[in-house]
DNA sequence: CCATAAACGAGACGGTACGTCGCGTCTTAAC
DNA sequence: GTTAAGACGCGACGTACCGTCTCGTTTATGG
């Protein structure tokens, strides 16, 4: 066990950062953001950042996540696609959000950048599969779905819309457009015959 | 009429900032390539690459565009879900192979740079939407549908998940996947009583 | 003997160029002022000004004289004195005058431009020498001055200070100064026993 | 009481970028050198040079009087005219020389550089004006001029001559020619009855 | 009166330097 | 040992002007 000697880091100071950053991260986007402004608005040296962080993604992504990091919760109203659409709702409004838009920002970091993308993967999107797929093998158990699911695949199908009209087509991601798209997804293009 | 007056613009330069542009995209990935290398590698003077575009963003699209817009064959087979199966293998080949891979980049790109947002969508996804659109509505007329079906929204259960994956989640994009994709957005997550 | 084909030069478009030179030298100052905009203001291809002249220096040293050059008279009051005040009085009269100011730039374009300062010595300076070289000689006839006097010398006496503070100590060049200047010139700083 | 804070200025590179503008002025004129040229030679960032001088012009100076600044002695042979030959010799020695023709180029700058001017005013002409103004006082005292003797014309008088020759006449600049200068000032054209 | 050939306007182009900006590192003194 | 302040190297940015070039068009003169 070492004892930590000299000034101990500052939580406070820490958290300034983190603040912060994030708070330019919304303002002014990943790219147009500055280390120099992070460390300015925080009262903090720019070095202290780079004591803590190698570089400005790992600090912007910190901020980010310690800004949104909060619990998730699993809905549970009895059929698994109510809980889709809740869950997939809710993500809807956070990534419509101003808050949410930056999200967009950090994948288009991460396309350049392989330990951003690792990070939203893990800190991010990992957990909210595993919600998802929580559901899934619960609707799995009461019949709602065919048989031998394959849930990953599942997942994308639903969820990959949502960031295709963000990133890409920049169509409304609304929650019309929501129960819309997992309405097809259980359905099929063909149509179920219920 | 207005006549041409001046010394008219070199197409040889052109051509060759273009080439240099998206060698060097392929080379270096579009946040490390740089004007200046543009202008060394095309044997071109900086100042003309800013005479004819705003900014790198827009050279390197226009590069981009200039090396891979060929022309969109339509596949025909007389169903629908073959057609879209070898459209999205064909996408997916692309997407994956080295020349496809900066296409996320620009992605990425477009999401702190509206004009280069609006340049892949003009140039790149709305031709490839259209061909989806016309086999799906080919279909619609064989009867191979729901009725009504909502084809943009068809259209993005089917392609969104390659993107999902190259973008977000790094899974492979391969023949099986998109086989299996397009199977389970047919006949959704529920299954068809066929 | 060569005939002369093709389209003659134009005289009124030399004269434009010579003319918007000259008028951008006085509003801007040698450094400032660009060929594109001596093309500009005289409705001219810059083309055309190179064919002419072999760069920026040649044109405007050629407008300022073709502005300027005009006849020189030679004073002739009956007394050598008298006559290099008045020399030099109206030289000093030019000197700080807008129109006189572009001499200094252009004298100081001349120590890095051996052409230039060529130039200005046969087109400027040398003519006014000659001038006071002429005076001088009267003035010996005339017994004004001691035997054998060294009128290069005398000339550089004389005429020195004026740009000595032009060019170098910013004070002014006034009536006052030049006839106590030439006081001195004429009486030594120990002064004559007349 | 400001106390100095964060890392304090390196006197190692101050020193480098000094002397790198001060070589790069003798080697090639005040026209031809860059800043990036000073920069590369000193080792030193563009961005270090820019920091602390706000131009091309503000370096050169500076590094010219760092590299000639040298304490000025001042004559005293008993004799006025004996000291300003002194003192005049040297420096015509000094401005014939590679080292002293840079002077003519920051008086060429001065012409459309009012600061420039400034600087070398005070810091190269004001010093040595001063030593001559002694040597005449000093003169005044012995009785070897006038009475009321205008200082500040004499001076004119006897080293506006040197800097015409220079700048204006391209004659040279000797011993020969500064003795008889001075002996021109001192006795003036019409010659003194001694 | 047409053909020739130089002059010309327009403006593209290669080159070189400018002065600026942000990153990430380093140096000092204060705490 | 951590921190604030801030200097520093690096490398790219986008701009400006130089002097050269390449077009199409004009304008005298000589066949």
């Amino acid at each position: 066990m070492e004892k930590k000697m000299g000034r101990p880091r500052s939580e406070k100071t820490k958290k300034a950062i983190l603040d912060a950053a994030y708070e330019l991260l919304l303002e002014n986007g990943f790219p147009s953001m500055t280390v120099e402004g992070i460390a300015e608005k925080a009262g903090v040296s720019k070095a202290t950042i780079y004591k803590w962080w190698p570089n400005k993604a790992a600090v912007v992504l910190d901020g980010f996540f310690a800004a949104t990091e909060l619990l998730l919760e699993v809905p549970d109203t009895g059929s698994a696609k109510e809980d889709l659409i809740l869950q997939a709702d809710h993500l809807a409004a956070f990534l419509t959000s101003p808050k949410g838009r930056v999200i967009t920002e950090l994948i288009a970091e991460g396309q350049s950048d392989e330990k951003v993308a690792k990070e939203y993967r893990d800190r991010y999107f990992n957990p909210r599969r595993l919600i998802s797929k929580h559901i899934l093998e619960r609707g799995m158990e009461r019949g709602e779905f065919r048989q031998n699911l394959d849930l990953e695949l599942s997942i994308d199908l639903i969820f990959a819309p949502l960031f295709y009209r963000l990133l890409i087509t920049g169509e409304p991601v609304d929650s019309a457009f929501v129960r819309n798209l997992i309405s097809y997804a259980f359905a099929g293009l063909q149509g179920v015959k219920s």
